[in-house]
Order: structure tokens, then sequence, then C-alpha cells
DNA sequence: AGGAGCTTGTGAACGTGAGAACAAAATCGA
DNA sequence: TCGATTTTGTTCTCACGTTCACAAGCTCCT
């Protein structure tokens, strides 16, 4: 006996306070057009206005925002202030998250440099790198202390969100330590595949691959005659000489 | 191969050459993986060994695979080094591309000295900033030049990707120098939502947005209950006070 | 009060993507 | 040569995401 899997009509099936991921992908980009509306001394905007500000479209806009609640007014539009504190709520950036960033090489250096992290919700609570001449520098109003501590630093300070800004290397070692402190979500920058637990978040940042994809397109652009011509057989030899393609932005 | 293309059926529709855009953010990944093979010195690989160096499952991995043609051996698996030179050749990073950064803060320091810019098939052309003390300035083999000779380096050079690492003041004015000088693909840093016209391919990377997605999953995991008080209609006074959220690593 | 004019919130249609499952094709051993 | 085994390429189905289109609801004007 088949376990009645009934056919049902398909229902959006949007489990309770379940909001779909594309939509929470874009919530940030919402919650910042209305910061700059509300700088502007906008008070009450529609979705058109606001899908502007976004860039996308106010259908997809409406929707998205229906996920939270009904926050706007027919025939009115949203007011901004009030709009925005509820998507700041639902993302969850009106408490404080404490943020470690590990690998203080280029980018690490360029990330704890600015100012307030960008963002309020994150609060940068140590820099770390196994560098033994980089422990003890100051940057900003932070110093860069040893890889040793991590632990120490995950648990004191409650530490939830881990910024990997290693080379490829480590990044792994480096992630493996942060989940068993006690780390649930991860940014990685460097350029692997991380392997995680399930119940650990992970987001990749990867600027080879952003360029790889544009190099794509570019090339559809510039014509498909000027792709290079395809040996049909595996020729094995004669492959034109590839440099290491596939390194990746690591430090 | 496409026997009959049927039309009536919802077939895929794949047009000719057409490969899903998620397909070609793949690509690059399976190329990092096959590149991390070769270097290990294998030969061969199934579709269940590049997925798992992936970290994709290999249903999708064979599907995303075969939009690029028949490259594999039933029975066998993918020849490594042919593979990786196909996926580079469709890619279009076989190639070099003429990139130019502008914004030299931070960031665009932290790009501009990573060596070799991480992935061959990219060449850093020229550094560009407004900032007259920049302007001269020796990082790596390059120097900051002038953001006023960007037209011409954009024209010399046949810069096609432009990477857009100022301040989101700035950016879209950069954007449309860059976009009227001949450049069809931006990568932007920069905190803000860029518009260009039609045929210019935008892709952003944004710091402060990925930590927002991740806190959002934080919060769900660490129970419903921590969430704050809804204010259910619009007070308007009394939401609690919103310091800026909504800024980005720009610089 | 009542209608005109806007704008939200949502149901439905459509398109894209993911994953299970399997037929087709290659190798290997007897 | 034939069958067993392996692994690809593809088909089918379901889930997810986007967009359209419109009823519901709000404000304003007469």
């Amino acid at each position: 006996m088949t376990p009645a899997r009934s056919r049902r009509p398909s229902a959006p099936t949007r489990t309770e306070r379940g909001i779909p991921e594309a939509t929470v992908a874009r919530l940030p980009v919402y919650l910042r057009a209305l910061t700059a509306l509300s700088d502007g001394g906008i008070a009450t905007a529609s979705s058109e206005d606001l899908a502007t500000a976004a860039g996308v479209n106010s259908a997809k806009l409406r929707k998205d925002l229906s996920y939270l609640g009904s926050y706007g007014t027919r025939g009115v539009g949203y007011d901004v202030e009030y709009l925005r504190y509820q998507i700041a709520r639902e993302i969850g950036v009106t408490q404080d998250w404490a943020v470690v960033i590990v690998g203080i090489g280029n980018l690490g250096h360029a990330l704890a440099n600015y100012s307030g992290f960008g963002t309020r919700g994150f609060r940068i609570v140590a820099l770390l790198d196994a560098d033994p001449d980089l422990v003890g520098e100051q940057i900003g109003d932070m110093e860069v202390r040893d890889i040793a501590e991590l632990e120490d630093i995950v648990k004191t300070d409650r530490v939830s969100i881990g910024v990997i800004t290693t080379p490829a290397g480590p990044a792994q070692e480096v992630c493996d330590r942060l989940v068993t402190a006690g780390v649930t979500s991860i940014l990685n920058f460097a350029p692997v595949v991380l392997s995680v637990p399930a119940g650990v978040d992970i987001r990749k940042v990867d600027l080879s691959i952003e360029l790889q994809i544009l190099a794509y397109h570019e090339q559809r652009k510039s014509g498909e005659a000027a792709l290079p011509p395809v040996p049909e057989l595996p020729t094995m030899n004669g492959l034109p000489d590839l440099p290491s393609v596939g390194g990746g932005v690591g430090a």
C-alpha cells in the first residue's frame, strides 16, 4: 500500500515562519534601500519606489515582503521606518553577533580595517593568525592574536560567526576548529569547498569564480566565432598549455 | 544527442549552446576541482569523484557536464586533463581578459596585491584611484594611476572587465564611465545597486549582505523565542533605535 | 455618502532547477 | 563471443522561484 501520496494541488507549502531562501537573500538589499530612503528623509514609499531602489521588480518585492507579514497600507505604500525595523528584526540585526576573522593577510586586513564592519549588528571580537610576525600587530583598535587562542575566544565571547580569510591550505582545518569550538555560521573567502556538519551554515565569496562567470558571458558577447577550436577526440597530447586555472583569492 | 526537437511537450528548451545560468555558476567550481585532481596526479575521475571534490551531487554534475557535450566515457569516467581543457575553453579562460580595478582602498589594495590575480585568464592592466596621494603609489609591479586616464586605458588595452572597489558614493559614476568607455562586464564590491544598460553584465560581491544572511539563519537556530517582540501596529514612535544598518564593505 | 484612483497582497500560470531512476555504452573476465 | 559490471547521458517528476493579473482595501474628492 502506497502511503497515499495525495496529488495535492502543489500548495506553496510555506511552513510556519519559513521564508524562501531566495527571499532571505534579498531582505538585506531591501534593508539597505530603506536605510537610504530614510536617510534621504523619505517617510513613505510604494513597492514601486522600493523596487527601483533595490533593483528588483515590484511584484517580487511585494511577494517577498508578504512573507514577513502585512506591513504595508493599500493605496498608500510602506512606512519606511516601520518596515525597516521589521526587516531588521526578521534578519536578526537588531541584536549583535560576535564575529572572528581568521587569516589576516591582505583580505583579512581589508575586512578588519573596515570601520564598524560595514554593518551594525556585527561585532568583531578577534583577529586571528598563525604567523608569529603578525601576532601583536595593531589594526584599527584591534590587535592580531595567536590562532591558538581560537577556542578560548569562541567560547568566552560566544562567537557564532567565523570569517575565514586564510589561504586554501589551512582553511578546512581552521573551519573544523571553529565548528568544534561552537561556531555555527561560516563565511569563507578561501578558494576551497569546505565540509561542515549538518546544522552549520556556510557561505562562500569567491572573486575568481565571479570573474570566470563574467568571462563566460563576455566570450558570448564577443562573437561565437571567436571560440577556440574544439579537439573532438581525446587526443590527450596536444592540448594547449593551460596554466593553473582554478586558483582563487585566498589571502 | 537530441534527436527530434519536439516543441510542444514543454521541452527543456535548451537553446543552441545555451547553458543554464545555474550551471555556468558551477563550471568554475568544477574547473578548480579538476585542477586539484590534476595537480594530485589523478588522470581519470568518475562523476562521483568529481562531485565530491566540487561539493555537489553526482547527478547534478553529470547533467551540468552534459550541456557542454559528451566528454566522458561510460564505464570509465572523465579524463581529467581533457575535461579541464573543455571547461576552461567553455568559460573562456583559455584567453586573457584585460581587467581594471577602480578604487584602491583597503579592498582594492588586497585585490591588486593578490599574485597573478588568483586565476590565470585575467590580466590587471591598471589600478585607478581619484585620490592624488594614492596616484603613483607602487603596488606589486603596478603603479596606481589617475582615474582621469580611465577612458584612455579602457580603449587602448581593450578592457572588457571592470572591478569597482570604490565607496558607495562614486560607484555609479565610475560604472557609467567604464561602460561608456567600452567595458561590458562589471564586478561590483560597492554596497549600491548599480544600473547599467542592456548588454552589460554585472555581478555583485557584498560582505554585509552575506553576513546578514548568516545572521538570519543563526537567529533561527538560537530558538524562535529569542526573537525580539513585534510591535503589531505602526506605533511609529517608540521603535527601538536602529543604527545605520545597511552599509556595506566598500573600500 | 459614494465613487474614482491608487497600491497592496495573493492566486495562478509559467519557467527554471534538482534529484531519482534508468537505458545506453564502454570495459573486463571467462 | 557473451555476460557481468561499471558509469555516463538523459528522461521524468517534483520543488522552487518569478511574473502576471486582479480582488481587496485604503484615501481623497465631490
